[in-house]
DNA sequence: AAAAATAGTAACATATATTTTACATAATTA
DNA sequence: TAATTATGTAAAATATATGTTACTATTTTT
């Protein structure tokens, strides 16, 4: 589940910490979701989108495996 | 929740059930998802729009409610 | 180098997404 | 119109996202 929360968020110059405080979300959230070891909620994709100024694709679009149907 | 889940369900002519079956998911959960009260995982996310040929913005951004900062 | 701030992670608890089973209704087709 | 297919929904079970607490490690600042 790689994305790009960690460089959007660093370049809006958030901690993880004040990213999590905004959302109104826990610290080790953002940070395991920034590990990319997590499936995150909708709603937690738009309210951090929302807090790093870009959009749903900018920062979790990722490219469909190719050899799949 | 809203989203464009159902239109673009239809526009690539799969039924609930199909869809569901090519994502490995259950109907009913494609069923909630359409009516708008839920709020899936990035993981299937994804895959609906691998499915229906769409992007994460197209078929799942909602702009952020314009009073809050 | 010490202190403070930031980030990684783990165990357990809780909330909720998703499944399972089942039934009802609407829409389509024979 | 009857039969089939597609969809909405509900209750209970299960899986997993997220919270809580706590400790460690890394990075930044003094």
């Amino acid at each position: 589940m790689k994305n790009k929360v960690k460089i959007s968020r660093v370049q809006v110059d958030l901690t993880q910490q004040q990213l999590a405080e905004k959302i109104g979300v826990t610290r080790q959230t953002i940070s395991l979701i920034e590990k990319g070891n997590y499936n995150p909620t909708l709603k937690l994709c738009l309210e951090i989108c929302y807090a790093v100024h870009k959009s749903l694709d900018e920062v979790f679009w990722i490219e469909r495996e190719s050899d799949e149907q």
